[in-house]
DNA sequence: GTAGTGGTGAGAACGATTGTCAAACCGGCC
DNA sequence: GGCCGGTTTGACAATCGTTCTCACCACTAC
């Protein structure tokens, strides 16, 4: 049960060499315009089973798109993303789970669990701006 | 601009009795059983400029879908959910703060964002199910 | 070779959200 | 109070990501 198909493993490469995170669409238009003859919905399978497996990341981007990435470590562990080129690094958050389990526990909650991302501008994003005027970013509402 | 009409103070109302989120077609329908003649686009609109206007925190559930909830305190802040019965609590959480701007820094990222939300069982909910059998739950992937 | 099982892909279906546009409404002005 | 012009509304279409359907294909065991 899991046969390991082209199709299968030309997602699970692609997957490989990008280090970022990117929408299903994206990962088949990718495949695609590298010649593999791959259908969307077999794109949505793969990586749903992928994310199931616990090979890859899924986090929705704020507009609702479900991204996917695998990552390095499969314990787990936060990103942080660069808001402007999509540049991502792996950070730990040692302190987080200790936190949220307290707190957790504080208001009767048990089995807690969390989810955490960190949105930055990368240094060398932060320098093609305009240094001088780089207002307020459009900070986002919620959490 | 920003005329305040029967459908508006509808949807705020709402928002305000309501202590939980909830998505832009569970408000539509409350709103509709309620009896007030409101369109599903009408409320989508005002939820966001409601949320524009920062009078509503708004999440993604983890199926896409986006929710919306009146807080009780406009500064930054998060919540921990209950992931059975959905009943919500509004969390500080300080040292998160420090702690993302710290590692965004040394990672040469700045204006350093983040999301972040806690899910649990609540006390009342862990106490019904039955507390012999209550395995492993379907932890989320990513984060 | 043949049957059985799982995988694939084109397209339909689906659900959330947004766009369209004429009609209803709000608020200030007379 | 009544009028006017821009704003908001709401039914519906359109869009977009994702999932479902189902006929067909690939691989394995016999």
């Amino acid at each position: 049960m899991q046969r390991m198909t082209r199709q299968r493993s030309a997602v699970a490469d692609a997957l490989t060499e990008v280090e970022e995170f990117r929408s299903a669409q994206q990962l088949h238009e990718l495949l695609r315009d590298r010649g593999e003859g791959i259908g969307l919905a077999t794109v949505y399978r793969t990586l749903q089973s992928l994310a199931d497996g616990g090979e890859v990341d899924v986090l929705r981007s704020t507009d609702g798109e479900a991204v996917y990435r695998r990552c390095a470590r499969r314990e787990h562990h936060h990103h942080l993303m660069c808001r402007t080129c999509g540049r991502t690094v792996e950070i730990d958050g040692p302190s987080v789970e200790a936190w949220a389990a307290q707190v957790g526990a504080s208001h009767g909650f048990i089995d807690i669990d969390h989810t955490m991302e960190l949105y930055g501008t990368c240094a060398a994003c932060a320098a093609h701006d305009a240094p001088t005027d780089r207002g307020p970013g459009p900070h986002e509402g919620a959490s």
